[in-house]
DNA sequence: TATTCACGTTACTATTTACTAACGTATTGA
DNA sequence: TCAATACGTTAGTAAATAGTAACGTGAATA
């Protein structure tokens, strides 16, 4: 898995705990939350009643270690608000490359309903010889 | 946790599995293996030597449900391909209105430099008199 | 028909993750 | 100084997840 890493793993090393951040609702929700305007900490956690304090500042830690929140102290308040650079790094390495395929989607699903690999006649070009 | 789905709540949920995908990197090193062209299910079992065969199947089952990744029959192969609709729905309901906030990202880096949150509010200083 | 091969499943284990509860720290203001 | 408030941490537990190992199924081919 390291080995690979050559190429575009190390993107992809640094956007792994974005990935990981934004795979949670709840963490999306804080996101949403923080767009407007920054919140505190408190604001948050009376936002989301069904959640502790801490498992908003469990989930506040991950999206701060994602940098998709940065957080401020002001007095005994942190401020959390929302950074939006990680989020468009995901949309550059991942959406830019694969909305090149939405143009030929068309030619996929053509070639999925015929074949979906190939021409059959390089059917067995790899795997053995 | 269900009551609050009233607002963009489906979305989300439609959205969940997806993000649930994307968020291992063996997954999205598999969606990008997919890309240029479908492969069966053995090509990706031997393009991964770290996973067993069955963790192969069960990465694909996850891409699977979260529309990722089609799979068709073609007598006993399984040719997998790759599915961008949902890389495209994760792109039109968040990295869209989020990109917005790009253009004023100099205006939020500011507000956080002054206040963080508005002005309305007083601003403390810190130091411990 | 019998073997090989591609695919899939059942069973089990280790790790990670999410969560609640209770306790501790530091700032604010009377 | 003393109490209230905002924030944070330690401890412990339940659930979800990723993983390996061994076994079962069905199609292609000699």
């Amino acid at each position: 898995m390291t080995k690979q890493a050559a190429g575009a793993g190390n993107i992809e090393d640094k956007l792994d705990p974005v990935w990981k951040a934004l795979s949670d609702p709840t963490r999306r929700a804080i996101l949403d939350f923080l767009r407007p305007r920054s919140r505190t900490t408190t604001q948050i956690v009376e936002t989301f009643p069904h959640l502790s304090r801490f498992g908003v500042m469990k989930h506040l830690e991950v999206l701060r270690e994602a940098g998709l929140v940065h957080t401020r102290e002001d007095g005994r308040q942190r401020v959390n608000s929302l950074n939006v650079v990680p989020i468009r790094q995901i949309y550059e390495r991942w959406v830019g490359p694969y909305q090149e395929l939405w143009t030929s989607e068309l030619l996929r699903i053509k070639e999925f309903a015929e074949l979906g690999d190939g021409p059959k006649e390089k059917k067995n070009k790899k795997g053995k010889s």
